[in-house]
DNA sequence: TATTTCACTTTCCTTTAGGAAAGTACTATA
DNA sequence: TATAGTACTTTCCTAAAGGAAAGTGAAATA
């Protein structure tokens, strides 16, 4: 019973682990919401502080994240209009994962260049 | 200036969280990690932990965190010859990240029913 | 009047991920 | 001898991700 019980253990945590996934999966996501979270606002600076990332991805992206109630799209009725992207209260509920992704992320640059 | 502090405060994290994806990115890596440290061995066991997981795949993302040195690969020559999947200890310093993301999708699972 | 900025969209294309189903080579067991 | 298990591989396919380049429409600025 010890297969049965790693089993177990072993779907308690990849469970809950693809349904976060599910929301943050890909390149770009937690990018996006790294650059929001920071203060960027603007469709053109999120796009430059993104490296890489082409307007096409970045119009995409900015949909899903919305409709996860991560940022939310705001139209401020100047002229002429503006269109600011603003963090939802439940984006800093990620912060735990970004900030375990940055120091993983840290530490395996360190290790990869010791090496080689 | 707000606009490249922000971009600077923004990159220090985009990065080295990039860096960290582009090792488990995807659908399958983190919940293989899961299954081999919670003492799944065989590549039959690992597959039917993982839900969904299809030979093909499972056998290309063992390759994969082989080559990060993140799992080994054993072989033990008995008869029959028996292939055994390891952790390696660098598979340890992700279990900030696997405990962030199973967290945050227990909360995330329970915030989706709580709605509808 | 011409150019620039902003926030995208559109088109076209390549790459990667992933899945279904069957097959394989070996060994063990009934 | 027949069946089952192990650890995959192979083939064929679809869908999603991603990228390059150009375009768009409205408004602001030179």
């Amino acid at each position: 019973m010890a297969a049965k019980k790693a089993c177990n253990e072993c779907l308690s945590t990849v469970k809950p682990v693809r349904d976060a996934l599910d929301v943050i999966n890909g390149k770009w996501k937690l990018p996006i919401i790294i650059s929001v979270t920071t203060g960027n606002e603007r469709f053109t600076d999120i796009q430059e502080s993104v490296p890489g990332i082409t307007p096409k991805v970045l119009a995409k992206e900015l949909k899903d994240l919305e409709q996860h109630r991560l940022i939310k799209r705001v139209v401020v009725e100047d002229y002429p209009v503006k269109i600011l992207y603003k963090p939802e209260p439940y984006a800093d509920t990620l912060s735990p994962i970004i900030y375990a992704l940055k120091d993983w992320g840290v530490n395996h640059r360190k290790k990869i260049f010791e090496k080689e």
